[in-house]
DNA sequence: GATGAATGAGCTTTCATTCAT
DNA sequence: AATGAATGAAAGCTCATTCAT
């Protein structure tokens, strides 16, 4: 139990050392000033730096995992429109709530080690897989316009990560729900005012 | 002459060794050893290995930048997007020519060092004014949908950094062309199949 | 009483560790979870691993000690040689008996500390002063051939601890008896086959 | 031509520091303060503690080995024996020569690391494979008398480390001349005065 | 007496940068 | 201008020892 919360403790330093310095930035040394213990006590903790990453990274994952539901199809597509809008809000909420976490996933795009990339890429990877299996039912389903449910799924995920990532290092600039409520008509609506232009693809682009 | 002809040898040097391995993951002797000049040559024509880095970015952002034109928009909606989809076709294409480069700038996101992490923020905050500012005459000269441009310029550059990122990690998995149009049909018309849903925003959403 | 209990228990731990892992691989962990005691037990009942080791070679040393029996002159020469071979056998046995402290001796030679060191080193020394006076009695009785007693008590040690080293490390690989015989044979005797070859020092050597 | 230099004027002080030392009482402080180097640069030349001392056992082992040569039998006995007294004395002025050297592989006999255990058994084996030979040689040619030629190769190695050691330790203690003869001396005829005691096995011990 | 979490000095190794040639 | 050997600060990690419980 004390062990937990030492441990707790240690991680939480951590996260913000990272956050504040970036992995390659961050010593065991700025670890262990912040959470106050002593070097070998990080060690007894955690194997290694690279360790102590990996663990925020995994919590992270569980963080924003969590708060997606399954999306129940059966009950009309504004109802499934509803349900994308709690899942997006719940995502945002969460990640807005833990701003170190984030900024330490959002930044640290790639590259630190070959397990810890391999890490970051399946967690996208699954993410965007989510993302595509969603569109290509919504396409079914004739709520989606055709279109290629892997690009588009890679464009979702962008505009989440530049907006949430926005929102992390400037969080007093655009209020939260103005955030979430714009990514959700953005990726819905896209740009144009609906009859503004010519929306037949061949004459209009 | 001469001496500009070795730093750019150099430059490529360091822009192919940075793109294989990070920032951090590259040392000077990957790069003098893949240009082929002595550790102290290198310093002859680079103060550091951070300056090379800033270099390149630079670079970079000149080419961005080159692909830019500015759009004149008294020829009507339809022109506009037209030049709109010429802006961003020809950012891709420059992207995907200049692999190495896209893959430094989209991978080291941040965290490097303040001044390059300034450069970056710099950069893309011109970025997204410019696309700011686009959206803004967008709106007022009907075209776009009411939103806020901010939180939509972040949502734009968003989807082109992910494509992007993929198109240069896995080359021949999508065709260029794809990957083009289908940022645009997105950013412009959304999700949604065009009647498809209920279209107010307090009934639908 | 149970706190001697204790003390032994650990040392044979450690005696086992160090014998397994040698001095500076063998850590305070590997000891304490050999003993089953916790970490600051340890601590109670030994200063520090060098004190456990000194402990060690004093019970070693005390072991051979109790081996050797003074011996008699008075009986004539066939009786000093028997009870040389009963020491030896003796020592050898012992030894043999004693793997772990047996290795322990004979693998961490010296340079392990300053104050081990001495203790080795004066226990070489007093097993060599023992040998000497031995070897200058059988000089005066006429048994041993004139020689440099010095130099020849250290052949006597250095073919004891080689030959013992293999017998602890390979103990299947030659029997006891072969070895505790051969030592003494090759003592007594040295290579030459009696009468083989010219004995005369100018001659033929 | 240069580097060979700086390399040899740190693996000499390498040598001194190791010998005065111990393998893991020396640290590479040790030996750059003593090469008068920086840190770095000793690892330009060698790849690590590990592995300068390893290159000095290499050197140590070539020194010894090109002391040996090999015996011819054809000759006769006494021969035989001027050329193995050769052989010995050689190698012992060798030894005595490289103190350093010869203290490291005597001290540090055995346990830091398996690559250099490997390497000092695997000399040691050939060295006694090389005495063995010589030895089944010795019996059939009826030089020397029967025995069990692999206990009596350790004898001999045993007395060759034991008075070297001896030699290297305290060097002004004995005369190189009377450890080389006494050696020899004892090797050949052991202890006993000829005709002193009884020689039969049964009878006399 | 027993525990084991905590300690921190010390280790080996790396690598961006300098400078004598 | 070009070289590459030399530098040394700083990193991550270990482990014998201590001490509050």
């Amino acid at each position: 139990m004390d062990r937990e919360q030492r441990r707790t403790e240690i991680l939480k330093a951590a996260e913000d050392v990272f956050a504040r310095l970036g992995y390659h930035g961050a010593g065991i040394a700025d670890i262990i000033d912040r959470a106050g213990v002593a070097r070998g006590t990080f060690y007894l903790y955690f194997e290694s730096k690279r360790h102590v990453f990996e663990q925020l990274l995994d919590k992270f994952f569980e963080i924003i995992r969590s708060q997606v539901r399954r999306i129940d199809v059966s009950r009309g597509p504004d109802a499934v429109l509803e349900q994308i809008r709690g899942n997006a809000t719940r995502v945002i909420d969460a990640i807005l709530l833990h701003r170190s976490l984030g900024k330490i996933l959002l930044s640290e795009a790639v590259g630190l080690d070959e397990e810890c990339d391999e890490k970051l890429l399946s967690f996208y990877a699954r993410l965007l897989a989510l993302i595509e299996g969603a569109l290509r039912l919504g396409i079914d389903g004739g709520i989606v316009r055709p279109c290629d449910p892997r690009v588009v799924a890679l464009c979702i995920l962008g505009t989440m990560k530049e907006v949430l990532y926005h929102g992390i290092m400037k969080p007093n600039d655009l209020p939260r729900e103005t955030l979430a409520e714009e990514i959700l008509q953005y990726n819905l609506r896209g740009l144009l005012r609906p009859g503004g232009v010519s929306q037949t693809r061949d004459g209009g682009l």
